[in-house]
DNA sequence: CAGTGAGCGAGCTTCCGCTTGACTT
C-alpha cells in the first residue's frame, strides 16, 4: 500500500504525474468537484446565513468511496487540485467528504505538469486557503440564488421550463441586442472611386491600382468628378515608404483556441474542445481548460531550440505574455504541444489539423517581428483637388509569418497587401480606367458561437470550462438558433471613365449572406426584454465583473461571505416576490390588424407551445381560433396576410371512398389527414393548395409502403415482430426497438434470435437535443 | 433516428463550474 496519495482534478493529469513520482506514491482523480448544493430544492438555506446543503453528486459516490478507502490507509493525502478559487474548493470539499484529518493532510499547488514543478510542489505544502474557499462558495450561492430563483419567474410569467442565470441571460442579450440594432440599420451608399494607372518600366508595364481619398454621396458628384478627369493629367504628387512590423501573437487559451479553429478550420465550439480533449488524453497538448498565456520554462526552452534549428537563430525571439483578461485564474498553462519537437501527430484529420495550428501558434509566440515596408504612392490629378492613393507592403523579414497567419473575424480586408512598382515623385502616370462604384455601409455583424465567446471573455463572463454548454444551453432553451441564412440580392451602380468615355451600368450583387450566425428567437426576446425590465441589474455587462470584485475581497479576508450574499439577495428576494404577484404575464402579444370577412382582430403572440396567431377574442360565447407560426415566421415579421394565411389550415381538399381528406401543417411540417391517419406531404407541396389528386397519391404510396412494412411475426409471440423501417429492418418487441446485427439477415431470424438480440446491451442514448420549435 | 400531428388543467422544469463516463453479481 503506497504511503501516499496525491488527488488531482483530471484523471490523465493523475496519469502524467504518477510517473514523475515514485512508487511511495498512488495518484488519483477526483474528476471535478465531488460535491454540490442539493438539485431538488434551492440548496441553500436562506432563513440560516445561507447556510448551503451539499450533497455528493450522483456520479461522484464511486470515487468518492473509492478515494476514501485510499485516504484511510495512506500516511499522507497530498491535495493538488487546481491552484484557482474552484481548485481550493475541490480540495476543502475533498477534506469534508473524505473525513481528512489535519494532521495527515497537505495542501499543494502547481501550475506546470513538469516534474520539477511537482518535486517543487511537494517540498512546499500549504495550508488550505479557507478564505479563497468562501470566495467560491459565494460564487456558488450566488449563481444558484439567481438561477433558481429566476427562472420559476419565467415559468409562470411567460412559459414553463425556461431558465435564467448570471451568464447565459446576458449571451442572449447580446444577441437578441444585437439583432435590433441590425433591424433599426439603415444602409447608406456612397461611391468609391478606384482608378489603373500604367506605369511603364524597361518596355514593360505594370498597373498601378489605386483609391480616391474620398468618397461621394450622391452619384451625380460621382460623375461630376469622373467627368473632371476626362482629359485630366495624373501624376505622382508623393512617394512615402515607412517601415512597420508586426509581433505574433500569445499562445492558445482555450477562447482564442476556440476563435481561431472556428475561423480557420470550420469548427463549432464544441467540437474544438472535443478534439482538444482527445490530444489532451492522449498526452499530445497541455490542458484545454486554460485562461493563460504562460508557458513553463521548459516550453521556453524547447521551443527555442526548435527555432533555431529549423529556422535559425535571427527567427528567434523568447516571450513571455502576460494575461489582460478580466478575472483570467491562471492556473495552468497556455493550450501547447507537450512535445514542441512533435511538428505533426498520429490520429484522425481533425486531431492532426487542430494540433498543427496549436504547434504553429506556439512556435510564432516565440519568434520574431515580421519587418515590412509599407507605401503609399500618391497620385494627383491636373483638374481636381482629389488624390488617388495606392498602398503596398512588402515583407523585408518574414520573422514569425514563416509559420503562423492568424486570421480576423473582418471579412473584407483586402486592402493594401503586395508589392508596388517602384515610381518616382512628378512621374507623369497614363489612365487606363477609374470607375466609380457604389458601396453600401455594413451593420454590425451577427455573432457566431467563437465571436459570442470571445465577447463573453471580454466580459470576463463565463469560464473556459462553460463557454461551450453556455452555447448548448441557450439553444436548448430556444432563446437561440445557429443558422445559415441566404443572401438577397440588390442592385448597384458602377461608373467608369474608360477612353474619354463614361459610362453608366447596373449590376447585381448578392448581400447579407449570413453563415452559422446566431440568431435570436422570439422566445428569446421576449425573456431578455422581460428580464431587462425588472431585472436589468443581473442582465447588466458589469454585473458579473462587479461580484468578481466581491469575490476577490472575500478571498482576500476583507469580507464575509455571508454578508456579501444578504446584500444582494434581501433586495433581490423582495423584486422576485412582487414579480411573482403583481406582474402580468407577457406574451408579447401584438395587434397585426383585422380580418376582412368577420371584422374580427388578428393578434400574434407567444402561447404555451410556441409562437402563434389568435384570431378574435375570447368571451362567453366564442372561442379564439388559434395557429401556431411556421419554422421560418417569426412574432417579430409576420404579416397579416401570412397570419390570415394559417388559419386557411386545416384545409378541407376532398373525398375519396367516403372519407374526407384535410391539409395542414404540424410539428413535422405539411400532412394531409385521412380517416385517422396521417400522411406526410413533401417538401414541395404546399397544404394550402394541394389537389384531392395529389393527396391521394401521397396516401396511396404509404399505405402501400406500410403493407411492405411488416416482414416477419411469430405466432408463439405476437408482441415480437421484425419490420421495415426507415433505416431498414428493426426488431419490435412491445414498445421497444431493437437493431439487427449487420451480419444477420433479417427474414431468417427466429424467435429466439429476437430475443437474444433484445437482451444485448442497447447503446448509449446519444446526449443530443432535438432542436425542438415547440 | 425506428414515427410523430398539441392548444394556454392537476406533473415538472432551473443555475455555474469543476471533470469524464457508458451500470452488474
Amino acid at each position: 500500500m503506497a504511503k501516499n496519495l496525491v488527488i488531482v482534478e483530471s484523471p490523465a493529469k493523475a496519469k502524467t504525474i504518477e510517473g514523475f513520482l515514485g512508487k511511495e506514491f498512488t495518484v488519483k482523480s477526483s474528476f471535478g468537484h465531488v460535491r454540490d448544493l442539493s438539485k431538488n430544492d434551492l440548496g441553500v438555506d436562506v432563513t440560516n446565513d445561507f447556510k448551503p446543503n451539499y450533497i455528493i453528486s450522483q456520479d461522484k459516490k464511486k470515487i468518492v468511496a473509492e478515494l476514501k478507502k485510499l485516504a484511510s490507509t495512506a500516511e499522507v493525502v497530498w491535495l493538488a487540485s487546481d491552484e484557482d478559487r474552484e481548485g481550493e474548493a475541490i480540495s476543502w470539499h475533498l477534506i469534508q467528504a473524505l473525513d481528512l484529518k489535519e494532521s495527515k493532510t497537505r495542501r499543494i499547488v502547481f501550475h506546470e505538469i513538469t516534474k520539477d514543478a511537482i518535486l517543487n510542489a511537494i517540498k512546499n505544502p500549504r495550508p488550505l486557503d479557507v478564505n479563497l474557499v468562501d470566495a467560491q462558495q459565494a460564487r456558488r450561492v450566488l449563481d444558484r440564488l439567481v438561477g433558481f430563483e429566476l427562472s420559476p419567474v419565467l415559468w409562470r410569467k411567460v412559459k414553463p421550463s425556461l431558465s435564467a442565470g448570471r451568464v447565459q441571460s446576458v449571451a442572449v442579450r447580446l444577441i437578441s441586442e444585437r439583432e435590433k440594432e441590425i433591424e433599426k440599420f439603415n444602409s447608406i451608399s456612397s461611391f468609391k472611386v478606384v482608378g489603373d494607372f500604367i506605369v511603364n518600366r524597361d518596355s514593360k508595364d505594370y498597373v498601378l491600382h489605386a483609391e480616391l481619398n474620398k468618397r461621394f454621396e450622391k452619384k451625380d458628384e460621382a460623375e461630376v468628378f469622373l467627368k473632371k478627369c476626362v482629359n485630366a493629367s495624373y501624376s505622382i504628387s508623393s512617394v512615402e515608404t515607412k517601415p512597420s512590423k508586426k509581433s505574433p501573437s500569445p499562445p492558445f487559451t482555450t477562447s482564442t483556441l476556440q476563435q481561431e479553429a472556428s475561423r480557420k478550420l470550420g469548427f463549432s465550439v464544441s467540437k474544438t474542445m472535443i478534439v482538444a480533449q482527445q490530444l489532451y488524453e492522449s498526452g499530445k497538448i497541455t490542458y484545454m481548460r486554460t485562461d493563460s498565456y504562460n508557458l513553463s520554462d521548459m516550453a521556453l526552452s524547447t521551443a527555442k531550440n526548435e527555432i533555431i534549428s529549423s529556422f535559425g537563430k535571427e527567427y528567434q525571439q523568447t516571450r513571455q505574455y502576460t494575461t489582460k483578461t478580466k478575472g483570467a485564474q491562471e492556473a495552468h498553462e497556455a493550450i501547447r504541444p507537450t512535445y514542441i519537437s512533435n511538428h505533426s501527430i498520429d490520429g484522425d484529420v481533425s486531431q492532426k489539423r487542430l494540433y498543427e495550428m496549436i504547434w504553429k501558434r506556439t512556435i510564432a509566440s516565440q519568434m520574431s517581428d515580421a519587418l515590412l515596408e509599407k507605401t503609399n504612392v500618391n497620385i494627383a490629378v491636373s483638374s481636381a483637388s482629389e488624390e488617388f492613393v495606392a498602398r503596398g507592403e512588402v515583407i523585408k523579414f518574414e520573422g514569425f509569418l514563416k509559420v503562423y497567419i492568424e486570421s480576423t473575424d473582418d471579412e473584407n480586408d483586402e486592402n493594401g497587401k503586395g508589392t508596388l512598382p517602384e515610381v518616382f515623385k512628378d512621374e507623369i502616370l497614363d489612365m487606363q480606367e477609374i470607375s466609380a462604384i457604389e458601396r453600401f455601409t455594413l451593420h454590425l455583424p451577427r455573432y457566431t458561437e467563437a465571436t459570442l465567446v470571445k465577447k463573453l471573455e471580454e466580459l470576463g463572463i463565463g469560464r473556459p470550462s462553460t463557454y461551450a454548454p453556455t452555447i448548448s444551453t441557450i439553444q436548448k432553451r430556444g432563446y437561440v438558433v445557429l443558422e445559415t441564412r441566404e443572401g438577397k440580392e440588390r442592385s448597384y451602380t458602377t461608373i467608369t471613365l474608360k477612353n474619354n468615355k463614361i459610362s453608366s451600368k447596373n449590376n447585381t450583387e448578392i448581400y447579407g449572406y449570413e453563415k452559422s450566425k446566431l440568431f435570436p428567437t422570439d422566445i428569446g426576446n421576449l425573456v431578455n426584454l422581460f428580464l431587462m425590465e425588472h431585472f436589468s441589474d443581473i442582465l447588466d455587462y458589469n454585473f458579473t465583473a462587479n461580484v468578481e470584485k466581491e469575490f476577490d475581497e472575500i478571498a482576500e479576508g476583507n469580507k464575509i461571505w455571508n454578508n456579501m450574499i444578504k446584500e444582494f439577495y434581501a433586495p433581490f428576494k423582495i423584486k422576485v416576490t412582487d414579480i411573482q404577484k403583481n406582474s402580468e404575464k407577457v406574451s408579447g402579444e401584438k395587434l397585426l390588424g383585422i380580418e376582412p370577412e368577420s371584422g374580427k382582430n388578428v393578434y400574434v403572440k407567444l402561447g404555451r407551445f410556441g409562437p402563434m396567431v389568435q384570431l378574435g377574442e375570447a368571451d362567453e360565447n366564442n372561442k379564439p381560433r388559434f395557429a401556431g407560426l411556421l419554422k421560418n415566421q417569426s412574432m417579430e415579421t409576420i404579416t397579416l396576410a401570412e397570419a390570415l394565411d394559417l388559419f386557411k389550415l386545416p384545409r378541407k381538399v376532398g373525398i375519396y371512398k367516403d372519407e374526407e381528406i384535410t391539409a395542414a401543417i404540424g410539428r413535422f411540417g405539411p400532412y394531409v389527414k385521412y380517416g385517422n391517419a396521417f400522411y406526410s406531404l413533401f417538401k414541395t407541396d404546399d397544404p394550402h393548395t394541394v389537389t384531392l389528386e395529389r393527396a391521394i397519391e401521397v396516401i396511396e404510396e404509404k399505405l402501400d409502403k406500410d403493407s411492405k412494412k411488416l416482414i416477419k411475426e411469430f405466432d408463439k409471440n405476437p408482441e415480437v415482430k421484425i419490420l421495415n423501417g426507415r433505416w431498414g429492418a428493426y426488431i419490435a418487441i412491445g414498445k421497444e426497438n431493437y437493431k439487427i446485427p449487420k451480419d444477420k439477415k433479417p427474414e431468417e431470424l427466429t424467435l429466439e434470435d429476437c430475443i437474444l438480440i433484445s437482451k444485448q446491451p442497447k447503446k448509449p442514448a446519444k446526449r443530443g437535443f432535438r432542436k425542438g420549435n415547440n
